[in-house]
DNA sequence: CATAATTGAGTACGCTGTACCCGGTTTCGT
DNA sequence: ACGAAACCGGGTACAGCGTACTCAATTATG
């Protein structure tokens, strides 16, 4: 059980044969499997398949599924922060833009947005993402500590938000079953809520809401704009 | 595969032999044995054992082991909103309270956060729990689906707030590491990070950050209040 | 050139969720 | 009163999972 921390493993030793597959290729294979096919389609057996490789092959790359796992976030949170970005100056901004980049990429990987708000260790991408973050920031007058928080607070929000923005699809690809269907099992349900009449606001919204209420994308950016003002309202002065 | 709405099925029905065991039972079991061992730990046979009856009775109360999970959910989520709470009227007061709740539910059982996180179907307590949102900030001259944005803006932040709160607890779980063991892990890669030279800001937090950077409670507060802020500065006058 | 280190991969173990049965029990329709 | 229908408890079985262990083949080092 003592496992070697996996970013400090190099890739290439000296005595032995040469691999034959590398991390690089174990995550492509892991990233597309995933985004086809959800992040339960992922198993050992199948990335192995896919990369043309043993199952047991795999523990020479990698020591154990939770290190694949943390391959693919690594790999994917890198584009919140594309190459070659370059900060404003303005940290809402700056922190607006990422805030958004991160959300968009969650969307592409729609196994991502769990996996991100619940692992933090230090790995190669999210030290870069912490680091730029934090320059964006700088220079507000905050410490450390406060800027911490003040980026913990937006990267919280973006991640909640995303995960819920998710779960319907992500119970449809649970349930297999397709958006008709599904509405068609919970429609009764909610009829029989309307019905009892413990719930006037409920009701209220079931029948007077606006389908699918309003652009998901108008939603990301109030929760996001208030947190941002909210904050900036607080700033030292200077 | 046409599963049938957990929420509609009836307790008990007509015709058979009445049945020994109960979904609260099961229930009640599932939020005990995850509570002391963690999600992973749930299994159909586990829980089968810890309520005393044959693995294959529990698909008699419940259709898989989704609905399990549904259950556990749906159970804990009730202590967000106690049994006689009332409003004070006040709702930055009133939503605050109820964000606060749910924080110390989530840390009470920490296997929900990622739950309450990605999954929004209608259950009965999350629809109490979503009519008393509503009731919150009813009054303020929003329409239904402006309401919605705004209870949801506030639960991303707490859920994806709560989740990072949990995550090094979570990867300590995981892994079966201790604290100990875990930093020894991770400081040497984090040396060599700062040894090269290229995070200044990581560098700078690694040496001068406050030792597990301020209180937790300080820095969810923060967040909460700053979104709160921000919310009651666009709300529409009156 | 022997040796130590490393890779590739097969086999096997103990788990998992659940489809499919069957025998017993209770209630309903007649 | 009695057969039928509906339901409960649960055993068996299957496909799939992560990974510990093992061993032959390969390579750089002494």
């Amino acid at each position: 059980m003592a496992r070697e921390n996996l970013w400090m493993r190099p890739e290439r030793p000296a005595r032995g044969p040469q691999p034959n597959y590398s991390r690089a290729a174990l995550t492509e294979a892991a990233v597309r499997v995933a985004d086809a096919e959800g992040l339960e389609a992922i198993s050992m057996r199948r990335l192995a398949t896919e990369i043309g490789a043993g199952t047991m092959s795999l523990y020479r790359y990698v020591s154990g599924k939770d290190d694949v796992i943390e391959l693919m976030v690594d790999a994917v949170v890198a584009q919140y922060l594309p190459e070659g970005t370059v900060l404003s100056g303005d940290w809402k901004a700056d922190l607006g833009a990422l805030a958004r980049r991160a959300r968009l990429t969650m969307l592409r990987h729609p196994w991502l947005a769990p996996l991100a708000a619940s692992r933090q260790g230090a790995s190669p991408n999210r030290l870069r993402l912490l680091e730029a973050s934090l320059r964006m920031v700088d220079g507000l007058g905050l410490g450390v500590d406060e800027m911490l928080t003040l980026i913990g607070g937006v990267f919280a929000y973006v991640n909640g938000f995303v995960q819920s923005e998710l779960a319907e699809a992500e119970a449809l690809r649970r349930t297999g079953l397709d958006l008709r269907e599904w509405t068609a099992l919970q429609k009764p349900y909610l009829m029989s809520i309307i019905a009892s009449g413990d719930h006037p606001m409920v009701t209220k919204m079931a029948t007077e809401g606006g389908r699918a209420y309003g652009d998901v994308e108008e939603r990301f950016e109030y929760g996001l704009e208030r947190l941002l003002d909210g904050i900036e309202a607080r700033l030292p002065e200077r």
